[in-house]
DNA sequence: TACAGTACGTTATAACATAACCTTTCTGGC
DNA sequence: GCCAGAAAGGTTATGTTATAACGTACTGTA
C-alpha cells in the first residue's frame, strides 16, 4: 500500500529512461528504488535545472508528504553516481542528463536569460583539457565546464 | 587610531600586489579601501583556497575582533570585480588570482590530494569554448573550468 | 531464520550567502 | 571649510544549501 501510494504518486516516466535507469545500476551494482526512480522522474518531468530544496517542494507537493532534505541529497547522490543526473557547479542546481548513451564528461551552456541549460559533448574539448593538464604534471580525473551567457533563442532581438 | 590598529593588524602585502590592486581599482573607477586591501592581503598570505567562513576566522584573529560574514562577502563581491580573486565553483572557496599581468578568464586545475589549486590561462581552451559555443548558436560570457585530479607533486609514488 | 549490507527516516545542526536598515567615510561642488 | 550625494561599512536577522548522528527497515545470501 505503501509502496503503491508512492508509485502512482511520481511523475510519469517514459521507458526509455526507465530502461536507461535500470541499465546504469545494472553496470554499477547500485539498486533502483522507487523512491530513487521517484526523484529520477520529477527531474526528468521538470526538464530545467533545479536546486535541491526546489526539488524537494516538487516531490512533497507531488507524493503530499514531508521530505527530510537529506533524503533527497541522498537520491542526488545516487542519481550522480550512477550518471543520470549532472550537478551545475556555478549554480548549485541539479539537472537530469539527456545524453543516455552512455557515461560521459559534459559540458554545459547556461543562459543567463531563460535559465535553460544546453548539455554538450566535446572529444576535442576533453582532449585539450588532458594535454592541459599533462603539461602541467597534473592527472585529472574530472573537469567542470560550464559556459555562461545567452542562447540562441533569447539571444535573437537582443542588441550585440 | 581606528584605521592605523587595523593597518598594523593586516597581513603584510608585498608592493607588487599592493599596486595591482591599485592599478585595478583605477581601471575600473573602483575605491582602494584598507578594509578591502586587509582581505586582499590575508588572501595572498594564506596562498590556498579559502572559504568565506576561514577567511572571517582568518580576519578576527588577525584583527582581534568580529566580522560579519556580509562585511567578508562584499569584500569578496569587490575583490571578483576588479579580478583580484578568484571564486572556485566546485568548491565554494575563493583564491587570489596569481596572474598579475592583466584581466583574463582563468583554468584551474584543483589537487584533490593536497588540495593545491594551480591557475592556468589557455588562449588555446579559450578558443575552442567559444567555438563550440558558436557551434549551438550561444553568445558566451564566461566560462568556468575547473579539472580536478591529481597534481604533480603527491602523484609521486602514488600507484596509476 | 539469522546475518550482513544497503537504503531510508528523523532530528538536529553546520556551512554558505543575502536582505534590510542604518551609520560612517569619501568625494566633488560651492 | 562646509554641505549634499554616493559609496562603503557595520549590525541584526534570515534565507539557502548541505551534512552528521543515529536508529529502523528492507534485500539478498547462507
Amino acid at each position: 500500500m505503501e509502496l503503491a501510494k508512492r508509485l502512482v504518486s511520481a511523475a510519469p516516466l517514459a521507458a526509455k529512461w526507465r530502461r536507461l535507469a535500470e541499465g546504469r545500476c545494472a553496470e554499477k551494482g547500485e539498486r533502483l528504488t522507487p523512491a530513487r526512480l521517484a526523484v529520477y522522474a520529477e527531474m526528468l518531468a521538470c526538464g530545467r535545472p533545479v536546486s535541491a530544496y526546489e526539488l524537494i517542494a516538487l516531490l512533497e507537493q507531488r507524493q503530499e508528504r514531508k521530505i527530510a532534505p537529506l533524503t533527497v541529497y541522498r537520491h542526488l547522490d545516487f542519481l550522480m553516481r550512477t550518471g543520470l543526473v549532472h550537478r551545475l557547479q556555478s549554480a548549485q542546481t541539479y539537472l537530469a542528463c539527456d545524453h543516455p548513451h552512455h557515461a560521459h564528461e559534459s559540458q554545459f551552456l547556461l543562459c543567463s536569460s531563460c535559465g535553460h541549460v544546453d548539455e554538450v559533448e566535446s572529444r576535442g574539448l576533453e582532449t585539450l583539457l588532458s594535454q592541459i593538464a599533462d603539461a602541467h604534471g597534473f592527472r585529472p580525473d574530472n573537469a567542470v565546464v560550464e559556459i555562461k551567457g545567452v542562447c540562441g533563442t533569447c539571444a535573437v532581438g537582443e542588441p550585440n
